[in-house]
DNA sequence: TCTGGGGTCCTAGGACCC
DNA sequence: TCTGGGGTCCTAGGACCC
């Protein structure tokens, strides 16, 4: 019986949270990703990609070449809650779902075994309109015979859009794709390729399986080969948990001296361990990265002989493992520390605190500060804010001892901007979840 | 103002055990 | 003294994905 995968995709998704919560920049180039020298594009609105902006890009490069993009930092936990919803939605329409990442879901939705490629437009249509109207977000949907294709289609039907290839369609148009378009090729691959004069994923499925096996690698080519000629009967399934956290920092100036470098080290290590506790892992493997100043990657692991969720050692290996990494002195741009070989936590320790104290992600105001020794805040574009008289608002801009706010969430639709002093004892730090108006 | 941050999987070599 | 193979675990690096 015939196979429907289908493939969801959140257009622009982060870019799209944020005209979401944010109206006044709805219709207008966003820009989500770090302002730091070193920053570069999370997330870009389709109305910035007009002017040749990509995810990945440098944030630099992108501001060159759209200067009137307003540029946000990321608020990962709005995005988490938003992707929430849109899978809860999905999983209303289907027993199996598989998340691939914040943004993208299969599904095989049991109703449309064996069923014609119109009954399948008519679920993605209702599914879309759904996630449209009970989230407030787009998604594009791909459909197809296997994931591959599925994805492929819904990249096609991008931005807003649908596309559900029917069965005696699918190979004509794989073969005239390009083969970067196939999952798992990427730049190195596609390089290979080019230059045994292999283009279109056609010509990839044109050779003979050996000849791609001794340019690609067994495991790799046997299945870009399958992959090529359409064979492609992975199942869709629920993913399990993560088997690695880890945490990365590139500085905004490369670091020369070792003690600094070991302070940043800890660091990184206690933003992993927080997660790692907080998923009630504990790990047995500790593994820094350390990149140098010309982009050399380096990589250095301890195992423990069990898991565990110390932070002290923890960080005492990561500390041990950066010192060894690289000579005193080398100029470094990053580190990262990951915790793998998961296991379970079993919280029970002898003595001490069972369970690490839970950390506020803004950590409060100390209340009792006399109105006037209120020290000026620095508030940066993009921070979300709360005002007794005027509600949720996000900064828009700063400078001059003044900062200016918008007050509106996705609740409100277009609000007003009002200019503050820095230092106005109203205007208070607020939960990014507050801009949803859940 | 070149090149983020969070992941997955694969390969290859060495240690170690049977 | 020479000569094995299989299996597992660990480490380091790399390609790829969003």
């Amino acid at each position: 019986m015939r196979r429907w995968v289908l493939h969801v995709d959140m257009d622009a998704f982060y870019a799209s949270v944020e005209q979401l919560t944010r109206p006044t920049v709805r219709g207008r180039p966003v820009l989500v990703g770090g302002a730091g020298p070193r920053g570069t594009v999370a997330g870009a609105s389709y109305e910035s990609r007009e002017y040749g902006v990509r995810s990945a890009m440098p944030m630099a490069e992108a501001r060159r070449r759209c200067p009137v993009a307003v540029v946000l930092p990321p608020r990962f936990r709005v995005y988490q809650a938003v992707s929430g919803r849109v899978l809860g939605v999905v999983r209303d329409s289907s027993e199996v779902v598989e998340q691939v990442s914040i943004d993208e879901a299969f599904l095989e939705p049991d109703e449309l075994a064996g069923a014609e490629t119109a009954a399948v437009e008519r679920f993605a249509t209702r599914l879309r309109e759904r996630i449209r109207d009970e989230v407030g977000v787009s998604a594009s949907i791909g459909a197809g015979s296997g994931k591959q294709l599925a994805k492929i289609a819904s990249g096609l039907a991008k931005p807003d859009g649908m596309l559900v290839v029917p069965p005696d369609e699918e190979l004509e148009l794989l073969s005239g794709l390009p083969v970067r378009k196939l999952w798992g090729i990427g730049p190195v691959t596609e390089g290979k390729l080019h230059r045994i004069g292999v283009h279109s994923i056609g010509e990839l499925a044109a050779l003979h399986p050996n000849d791609v096996t001794s340019l690609l690698g067994q495991a790799h080519g046997t299945e870009l080969h399958r992959l090529a000629h359409n064979i492609d009967d992975r199942p869709v399934a629920e993913r399990a948990e993560a088997k690695q956290v880890s945490a990365e920092t590139t500085f905004d100036v490369d670091i020369t001296d070792a003690a600094k470098l070991l302070a940043e080290v800890v660091g990184v290590a206690e933003g992993a361990h927080r997660r790692l506790v907080s998923s009630g892992r504990a790990a047995r493997t500790v593994t820094v990265k350390v990149r140098d100043s010309d982009f050399t990657t380096i990589s250095r692991a301890e195992t423990f002989s069990s898991a565990t969720s110390d932070l002290a050692s923890l960080t005492a290996a990561a500390r041990r493992l950066v010192s060894v990494a690289i000579p005193p002195g080398t100029p470094v741009r990053l580190v990262g520390v990951s915790y793998s070989g998961l296991a379970t936590s079993e919280q029970e320790p002898l003595f001490g605190n069972p369970v690490d104290p839970p950390r506020a992600e803004e950590p409060a105001e100390p209340a009792e500060r006399p109105v006037e020794q209120q020290p000026p805040r620095h508030w940066r574009a993009g921070d979300d804010v709360e005002h007794p008289e005027f509600g949720h608002g996000w900064v828009q801009g700063a400078g001059h001892g003044r900062v200016t706010v918008r007050f509106e969430t996705a609740a409100t639709g277009r609000g007003t901007a009002r200019t503050f002093t820095l230092d106005d004892p109203l205007l208070t730090p607020a939960d990014p979840l507050d801009s949803l108006g859940w």
